[in-house]
DNA sequence: AAGACGGGGAA
DNA sequence: TTCCCAGTCTT
């Protein structure tokens, strides 16, 4: 590719982005620390589902300082919904290093950036190009599927080392005077034109310097190979509520799927009883099923789905409670992080 | 390289 | 159902 193509590929994607870019909360600051929130919440997370929770974020955490020795719990409770929880807490771990050991400046380089807990090569990429106009890459998915088609690029974007690439195509690319603007405009335009499915290649800047659209093959890049497969799980939830009113709820462990989020018992359903596991388990004894059907749905993770079958039963406690396993009243419980199926069982129960 | 890690919207 | 989303971390 040529220098005088490559400058106007550049100018026409920018003067494009100039043109339609959407107005975004995170596109009205320059402040780095906010245009790093912004980033670890849009990771797999679409911008209409992340707005709302970026606004109330940053009103919560407006600084660095703020949020660094926020309550876990209280943060958990900002996350809540928005799914992925680790990015909470890895973004807090960051932010932490960065307010001790960066004296609160957001590192401007790759090499230290990308040592920050949830700072990988995309969100390092973006960070060093929006908040410090950097002519670094940025490659996420939508990325690879705008450059796979202008470019004809035929490897897997399903395997890792196809990301090097990618990377290396946008440095090519790059627009070294206007990087943050370069980058934002690929995105939107892979969210906006170049979709998916039926992009709208006649609406498309760039189309004219695109293999793919030359070709009339758009639709079947990129590719992509792996097939997600998911496991399944039947779980018993107990709803057990005590003589005082109070609910039955544990934390769940401070590692691996849903970590430090709050639920109702629940007893993995196989061949054997699972009443016996849960009075064993958390040392309670029920009295009276209150209602054996209150609630029967799936919950589908991108790795597998939850059968849950809730059963609303009225229990006694015995001796002392498990450790992470307390009653609550209903209004302490809206007060704790719950992962979105658990709320399904707290609406139901008023 | 492959799997874990949430939840929702669109086809 | 299946795919995909402004990906990262662990094994």
């Amino acid at each position: 590719m040529n220098y005088q193509y490559k400058k106007e590929f550049r100018h026409h994607l920018v003067d494009w982005f100039n043109r339609e870019k959407r107005d975004l909360p995170w596109r009205r600051t320059s402040d780095p620390y906010k245009i790093w929130v912004s980033e670890v919440m849009l990771q797999q997370t679409r911008v209409d589902t992340v707005i709302p929770y970026y606004n109330r974020f940053l009103e919560k955490y407006p600084t660095m300082q703020s949020l660094a020795y926020a309550p876990q719990e209280e943060l958990l409770k900002m996350w809540e919904g928005l799914g992925y929880y680790s990015r909470a807490r890895n973004l807090q771990a960051g932010v932490k290093e960065v307010v001790e050991k960066y004296n609160a400046v957001v590192p401007d380089n790759r090499h230290d950036l990308s040592k920050l807990k949830g700072i990988g090569p995309y969100t390092a990429g973006a960070i060093l190009s929006i908040a410090y106009n950097k002519p670094e890459h940025a490659v996420d998915g939508n990325v690879m599927r705008v450059l796979s088609r202008v470019l004809h690029i035929e490897d897997d974007i399903a395997l890792p080392k196809t990301r090097k690439v990618f990377e290396e195509a946008v440095d090519m690319l790059i627009d070294e005077e206007h990087p943050g603007d370069f980058n934002q405009a690929i995105m939107d335009l892979g969210a906006m034109i170049c979709t998916p499915t039926s992009p709208k290649c006649l609406l498309c800047p760039v189309r004219d310097y695109c293999i793919a659209f030359h070709e009339g093959d758009t639709e079947q890049l990129p590719l992509k190979s792996k097939k997600t497969k998911t496991k399944k799980v039947k779980y018993e939830v107990y709803v057990a509520v005590d003589e005082q009113g109070n609910y039955l709820l544990e934390k769940r462990p401070s590692e691996g799927l849903l970590a430090n989020m709050w639920q109702f018992p629940m007893i993995e359903l196989t061949k054997d009883v699972a009443k016996d596991t849960f009075e064993k388990q958390y040392n309670v004894h029920i009295k009276k099923y209150v209602n054996k059907d209150l609630l029967k749905f799936k919950h589908i993770f991108s790795h597998l789905t939850w059968e849950m079958e809730c059963i609303l039963v009225q229990v006694k406690q015995l001796e002392h409670l498990p450790d992470n396993v307390h009653f609550y009243s209903i209004e302490k419980i809206k007060e704790l992080p719950m992962p979105v199926m658990m709320l399904k069982i707290l609406n139901v129960l008023n």
